[in-house]
DNA sequence: ACTGTCGGGACGCCCCGTTCAT
DNA sequence: ATGAACGGGGCGTCCCGACAGT
């Protein structure tokens, strides 16, 4: 059993390995020796945990897809949830090698078999869900269309993430988003709710915080979604 | 010697071949066989016209770079030029094989030793240009942060296009990035301003066909409309 | 672990292998595909031990030197220490396949970027040192230039094993290094010296003999020699 | 007919560099490419004077083949015409491409399919014939084996030859050849006759002069052939 | 007669994903 | 989990031919 332990902890070096090493060169410029140098392992190791470099991506992207979804705590105003899961977001990318390698992943087109777009599909998905209660609660402009603006924030959050790391190294990246949104809200919420919203550079960290107050301390994203 | 007339239809024709393969597939998952195979034509003749495969990149990023910013016909609103500057280039996107490898190998972040930044800071400076022009006729709320902007602009569109790519095969890219524009100008135009100004699907083609009229053969984006 | 004793083994294989077919072909004219089907490999495994075309080359240079100053047994006469060396070395050319494919190697020029004169400078400041012993002992004629001699026995040796390895596949190598030392030792020897040399073609055969007789395993060429 | 002037000559550029490059780079290391760019030709005028790399070097080999038996001016001594023969060789070995590239082509084993043994046979035969002389004009010690030592002088020669081309360029090879000959001849020519020949390291080009009075002013070998 | 442009295709080197025995 | 081996395939080189001008 605690045989395993190890077992376990050496999988999870290999996926956030490869979450980083997936991110800086994408699927096809990946080595899998890249991916098993960088924790020290050997050959054998990797083919243990894993049985493909397919396989080891499709695990990459499943750690994150449904995930990204991130079910922030709820908020009086809906657009400040919608808000919330782009900063959480946002945030995460900064730290997490698996979420990188998974959005690169993602964005690598036609990376062997895998389906790339149920990330995407499940992130429009999700935001469409926010904006349809957005609406009943009237933070919307009347006029907007829910699945334009679905897509566009999920597109454009992909392409400034994707110009962050590159011109900074995401360094800048939360900056970057707080910009896109305010930019992009006051187009769809109306005015009085757009005044009230937090979209300030920090504010994922901070809801980050907020959710760890129940005691788990687990400093991964994965085990603060049991809420 | 005179018969150099065919080199360069075929170097042309592996150029284009390339951009689609590149577009496609990335830097890394591209080979080389991938894109003379294409146009029917056989590694010796490859290497006649292109040393190696870095070189073909560069020359798919050369081909666009200082190219991307479109020289729109001039407008009394500087905002105008702008979205017809963005609405054309996503035109072209949309049929120019060419364009589609430069960009995807913008994205492809480390793809050899290439500078893939330079496109994207070309692009960003564009913008700006244009945006302090528009500040200079008062088109801008004065709060606006130019540079902030510029590179949301690129942003935001480099991540619809991506996006598009992968859900229509770009068929919808105009329609996206009209939208794009119409989310995004409220934020930094002033209402007057963007009442005015034409971001319609269409534009871009609309844009082009005017252009074809005089003779401004010098940008040989129009001997590609063709098409 | 204990299972490298294979991997060692296909290793010396490769290198007997690659021993003959760059004395063979040299260097440019071999290939690596010639050196491992010669003994039922796949590139694989000779990528595994080896990690380029230089690195085996260079690794059959290494294998021999500081091994063609071969430590012959003491002599009263120092030339007869020269002689045996030299016969040694020519018996081992016999069968010894690596250090054939070393000799090609150092004769041909510009193999890669391998240093391929430090075998000869190493061999011609051996015979240096035995000729300058010589000296000391009287036994050369007094007006001899050593350097010359050194580098003389050392050119007209790698000439007369080059005519033998084309005339009649290295089978008269030992006669023709007899004639050779025969001609050439009266030319720098004392008469009385040279009336009691052994310069027979099977000396090298027999000083090899009696070397193997007490515990010389430390020199590899008597392993070799098992043929 | 001026036409073909040209054409010889550009022939004869290409025959020049071919050799260069052979004696540098081996059969098998040489591209032809290498040997028109050092001319400044293209494939196609390479092609049109050589059908193929084969070709060409049998033709490097031809242009010597039947030469390096140099027929030098009778002397009294026929051992002075065998040392005679041996230094002109080596002095033209300094400054003639063709020849060094014939040298090395012939050193080459396997090189292609050429006979790579004839200029062999051919050399070791005229010296033979040399020796055979000069047995009949009593210049040899009566228990000297001809075709032994025939044999060595084209071995020692060769190898001379290429140890000076690795450690010098052969800037010192006609020194080299005249220590060579003077530490051979003794051992198969009678005293008297030794202390008679000429064997400094100027003699090929003394003779070479001596040769050039009847106006055969250019100074390539094959013209001087004429006598 | 001679030279240059363009293209074809074989092949060499080496990387890489993968399997197997231990 | 490791050392060893396998084989597909990518990149790039190279030899050469087909023509077209001159």
């Amino acid at each position: 059993v605690a045989r395993q332990e190890r077992g376990i902890r050496t999988r999870q070096l290999i996926l956030e390995s490869a979450g980083a090493v997936f991110a800086e060169h994408g699927y096809a410029g990946t080595t899998i020796c890249d991916v098993y140098n960088r924790v020290g392992l050997t050959k054998g190791a990797f083919y243990f945990h894993f049985a493909s470099k397919d396989e080891l991506a499709e695990e990459v992207l499943a750690a994150q897809v449904g995930r990204n979804q991130y079910p922030v705590v709820p908020r009086e105003l809906k657009l400040q949830e919608l808000v919330d899961s782009g900063m959480v977001f946002a945030h995460a990318l900064t730290y997490d090698p698996i979420l990188q390698g998974s959005i690169r992943l993602s964005l690598d087109l036609h990376a062997g078999e895998i389906d790339r777009l149920r990330p995407f599909r499940a992130w429009i998905a999700q935001n469409l869900r926010a904006l349809e209660e957005a609406r009943e609660h009237g933070e919307l402009h009347p006029r907007v269309d829910l699945l334009d603006t679905a897509e566009l924030l999920v597109g454009s959050f992909s392409g400034v993430q994707v110009l962050s790391h590159a011109l900074s190294g995401r360094r800048d990246l939360e900056r970057r988003v707080s910009v896109l949104l305010s930019h992009l809200l006051p187009s769809f919420a109306v005015p009085g709710v757009v005044a009230k919203l937090d979209m300030a550079p920090d504010r994922g960290s901070r809801v980050l915080a907020e959710m760890r107050q129940p005691a788990w301390e687990d400093s991964n994203i994965l085990e603060m979604r049991a809420a």
